[in-house]
DNA sequence: TACAAATTAGACCAATTGGTCCATTTTGGC
DNA sequence: GCCAAAATGGACCAATTGGTCTAATTTGTA
């Protein structure tokens, strides 16, 4: 029993920055074989097949990028605060990535879009998650009289989730990060317009 | 003579939709073979590798895109009108596109990332081309009265490219566009606060 | 400590990968 | 319409792909 459970588990964190970082159709088995030292029967014993590792890397890379953000926002009391917290950590993303090689849903998304509708529909789901997460802040803000209550929490977290995700793809490609800053910065702003 | 180079060009054109697909590692010579109708010779003889022909892909892809949005702002004469035009045409996104399969910066962005410098160059250079043109568009808005003098273009440009890449990646996972409507209408208001 | 069950190593498989090569065909200039 | 040059088809290559299978090892438990 709990000898397979974690061989299972030993294989999903080795193959996850690898699948996170070269993609699904990059990453070969042979890729794993290397990364965990294990022959196929290791692996194949554990997995069905590439696909199934790919599904459970995912939710691995989710769940450590959930629990990481949970994290960073415990650490404040206020909405306000925790939405500080949140830009402080993508300021410095990716470097203090549980999972390397940047945001899953960037990088799955991308991918799984015209080829796997199965990823597809856990990067959708995940990506809802946040947004539903940035909304709930901002609510629990203005019931605690932090923010306006006019301030429409759903159509800022669509905001929010789409300027992070641009900014993370170009802090990715320009190899700096001046343009999450400045997307932080705007976002800080209309934080402050919407404070009371 | 003529003969190769629109061989070249044929190749180059069957091929980009499947490289914006299903990315460099997803699609193979094979695919490549398929579509064009052509034996190996025929691809070989005027192409030195695969990743000759990604990169000419995506200069190909690129330059279509880039004459697409050139068409679309055309269409207006005031940068209010210019960016309007843009707005409508992403609103569609990716119905009207020339090159099937989405945002090549994002395609190939996300996977050049971790695997291919060359293309990432590639892709950074569009990008900034990109918000160079939307900043040049809000500094003639300046010049011509239409717009606040004190509008930051460049941060301004910044925060619409990111807000487009991250919409067109909510857009193709989530199957509908709801969310794009969203930021471009965050985009417009943002115009209407700046001008005067 | 014995032993059945769980786990793993790695040989093996057919299919596919990117790429080469040359004989044949097509081409455009004279 | 000739003919060299350009272009193409497709056989062939070694390496790699994802995946199977079995013999050997390791495991937890009685």
């Amino acid at each position: 029993m709990g000898k397979a459970e974690k061989t299972r588990q030993f294989i999903i964190e080795k193959a996850a920055p690898i699948f996170n970082k070269k993609g699904v159709a990059g990453t070969s088995i042979s890729d794993i074989l290397k990364a965990t030292k294990l022959a196929k029967g290791g692996v194949y014993g554990n997995f069905a097949s590439k696909e199934e590792i790919v599904m459970e890397v995912f939710d691995y890379i989710a769940e450590e990028e959930k629990l990481n953000l949970r994290q960073v926002t415990a650490t404040a009391n206020t909405s306000a605060g925790k939405f500080e917290a949140l830009f402080q950590y993508y300021a410095r993303f990716p470097r203090e990535q549980k999972v390397a090689g940047g945001c899953p849903m960037l990088n799955f998304g991308v991918e799984a879009d015209d080829t796997n509708p199965g990823l597809k529909r856990k990067v959708s789901e995940l990506a809802l998650y946040y947004q539903s997460r940035i909304a709930k802040m901002v609510q629990y803000g203005k019931e605690h009289g932090e923010f306006k209550p006019d301030w429409d929490e759903r159509k800022f977290a669509i905001r929010m989730f789409a300027m992070l995700e641009g900014a993370i793809l170009m802090s990715s490609i320009l190899g700096h990060n001046k343009q999450m800053l400045v997307v932080l910065d705007a976002l800080r702003e209309e934080i402050r317009l919407n404070s009371r």
